[in-house]
DNA sequence: GTAGGGTTAG
């Protein structure tokens, strides 16, 4: 099975290719000279021309007057608006190390389609080597294109390339970037049964895929576990993203014991670290503590920067200290560092969830006025904080005007306008919201299945309900117990009984502990509908969370229209509850038997089970099957049992008198 | 070894 294959699995449904990529390179890229891949391939010719200038054996050196072709060839290329046709042309310039670097080129000004078509280009002349493939995967993470990573990986010839820890880390990388952390996990032990040796960075890379899934801390304790037992030392960057998963786990005293523990072994805390434990900080707001790790990184020489300043924020947000928090956004924006949304959108968040709504209005106004540059976040916390306080048709005209004005839209986005569709009501928008996520192939989630169904319960849609409750299942999310109670009960209502009895079995094999009363309420509603092989289903399984009334009205159902052949099997269920039979249950078996002559074989079984045990049939329906014992041609032995049965009565009830 | 790892928002 290769990589691919291995990974479809998870890969099949889209990714989230969110917010685009960055039109404008980063700020602290390290491409920051004019042409950077340049530079950087000529001053590792120019020093290799200069340090060795005597090795004339050397066929490796070049000349100036090489290196000005080099030059030129690269600046062509990453000029170029035909990238094919440039490329032929100054093939055998080139090298190697230039192709990468012109990959690299590409890769930070996220010019995505000349990083694949120079890569291709690459592959089809063989120019390419360890790091062509190692930075292409790198790219292709980037730009939440993991399927095309795993293509050009499984599309490596050598075998020992292929365990390279480089492009392995890559890959790796790539996959958790694009939240695949089960499968970089699967990839991972494939490599490693390959051949691969993972070091550090290997392990970090894991390490980081912890921080968002379930259970991330047990996780990351195994790997940490796995690279000890490797003899691998943690180094800064592995206590970095042990921090951030604690941080993001909510453990805030384990956070704060690595820190200890990192410094014990003689690590000095950096900013990463300094700014993990402070948003360990920030889930329960603990500004005490925040403020003190502040002043104690100070005090060791490190400034505060804009990441530090921003979480800070986010503490004092979190614990509800707006003053503090408004003082401190003041300070980032004399700095400069709140140009974008973040801490915008952090102390809105503060605001809305703490219940101050026009405070959260204001601030919004003041970003948009002060055109602070928005990613969607910011409306995307205003149109929740709309709906979450009423402001319905709000929230909706905020969505709206999103949609109108931004073409940006990841899975959180999309659900937010899910929701304030929904909560208005308006099918139309829902629907082309739907349409959306179709087009951009974004796969919807829990919450996504979860608003819909709400709102298609809420507007009585509830085969439409059904259907998405099936395609929720059938993607393997877990089903939310109430919500499924109810739909049971308005699908039984409208008319839909087997559709019901899907949730109910969707509902309990994906769950181990249900609530008692929906077994019951199963049951009545199978029973209404007359589906009592169904219902004989649940009544077996879950019979000590039924009542007696209810079994009883199934037991009597049953053995008026149930599957005859069923019936005494019915009655040793029963039997097995340890609850006294009703003797309608009886009286109803046998004038079910009494309407079929041919199963007179069962009726006898019943009969002689039941003197076993301990039961007797009623007078009303001894008389009966005395009178009609003549057509079974058993005459003699039906009378013999229910005179046994009679006499056993009667020595019971003459006991019970006596005690 | 031309390469790969950690920090803030809905």
């Amino acid at each position: 099975m290769d990589a691919l294959a291995l990974a479809v699995g998870c890969l099949s449904s889209p990714t989230t290719p969110f917010l685009s990529p960055p039109r404008s390179l980063p700020r602290n890229h390290k491409y920051t000279r004019r042409n950077p891949a340049l530079s950087k391939t000529l001053d590792k010719s120019h020093a290799f021309t200069f340090a060795a200038p005597s090795s004339s054996s050397s066929p490796a050196t070049i000349r100036p007057s090489n290196s000005s072709a080099r030059r030129a060839a690269i600046a062509e290329v990453e000029a170029s608006t035909d990238l094919d046709s440039t490329l032929s042309r100054v093939e055998g310039i080139l090298q190697v190390q230039d192709y990468n670097n012109i990959l690299c080129y590409f890769g930070e000004l996220r010019r995505w389609t000349e990083v694949s078509q120079l890569f291709d280009w690459m592959q089809k002349h063989k120019k390419l080597n360890f790091a062509s493939y190692s930075s292409f995967i790198k790219y292709m993470g980037i730009s939440h294109n993991p399927m095309k990573a795993l293509q050009a990986y499984d599309s490596i010839p050598d075998k020992s390339l292929k365990v390279n820890v480089s492009i392995c880390n890559s890959l790796l990388g790539c996959l958790v970037k694009n939240g695949r952390f089960e499968s970089s996990i699967k990839l991972f032990n494939r490599m490693k049964d390959d051949g691969l040796s993972p070091d550090l960075v290997t392990y970090s890379t894991l390490l980081s895929g912890c921080r968002k899934v379930k259970n991330g801390y047990s996780k990351a304790m195994q790997l940490v576990q796995e690279l000890e037992n490797k003899g691998l030392h943690m180094d800064g960057v592995i206590y970095g993203t042990l921090l951030a998963t604690c941080a993001s786990n909510n453990l805030c005293e384990e956070a704060e014991s690595y820190f200890q523990q990192m410094k014990d072994e003689g690590c000095p805390p950096n900013l990463f670290h300094y700014s993990s434990l402070l948003n360990a900080y920030s889930v329960d707001g603990n500004y005490m503590k925040a403020e003190k790790l502040v002043n104690d990184m100070k005090s060791s020489g490190l400034v505060p920067n804009k990441v530090i300043l921003t979480t800070l924020l986010k503490v004092y947000a979190r614990g509800g200290l707006f003053e503090k928090s408004k003082e401190l956004l003041a300070e980032l924006e004399l700095l400069g560092y709140a140009e974008d949304e973040m801490p915008y959108c952090l102390l809105m968040d503060g605001l809305a969830k703490a219940g101050h709504i026009h405070e959260t209005k204001a601030l919004f106004a003041e970003m948009k006025q002060k055109h602070v540059k928005s990613d969607g976040y910011a409306h995307s916390i205003m149109i929740s904080a709309l709906c979450r306080s009423g402001l319905l048709k709000e929230g909706r005209m905020l969505a709206k005007e999103f949609e109108a004005n931004c073409n940006k839209y990841d899975l959180v986005m999309l659900n937010t306008l899910l929701r304030a569709y929904c909560n208005t009501g308006d099918m139309d928008s829902v629907m082309q919201v739907l349409g959306k996520m179709d087009k951009r192939a974004i796969s919807p989630d829990w919450n996504t299945f979860h608003i819909l169904i709400k709102y298609f319960c809420k507007e009585k849609l509830y085969h439409l309900a059904y259907r998405t409750i099936e395609d929720m299942h059938g993607r393997g999310h877990q089903l939310n117990e109430d919500l499924c109670s109810s739909l049971i009960l308005q699908l039984g209502q409208s008319g839909f009984p087997s559709e019901a009895f899907s949730v109910y079995n969707m509902l309990r094999y994906g769950k181990r502990t249900l609530c008692k009363s929906i077994h019951e309420k199963m049951l009545d509603l199978l029973v209404a509908a007359g589906l009592l092989k169904d219902a004989y289903v649940v009544m077996k399984d879950n019979m000590e969370r039924i009542s007696t009334s209810s079994l009883d009205k199934f037991a009597v159902s049953f053995m008026r229209s149930g599957n005859i052949n069923l019936i005494n099997d019915v009655f040793k269920a029963l039997h097995r509850s340890r609850r006294q039979i009703n003797p309608d249950i009886f009286h109803a078996a046998v004038s079910r038997y009494l309407g079929k002559p041919e199963k007179t074989e069962l009726l006898l079984q019943l009969l002689q089970w039941m003197s076993r045990h301990g039961y007797c049939v009623d007078s009303s329906s001894r008389n009966l099957l005395l009178k009609n014992s003549h057509l079974f041609g058993q005459k003699q032995l039906i009378a013999e049992i229910l005179s046994k049965q009679h006499m056993m009565s009667r020595k019971l009830r003459s006991q019970e008198v006596k005690k």
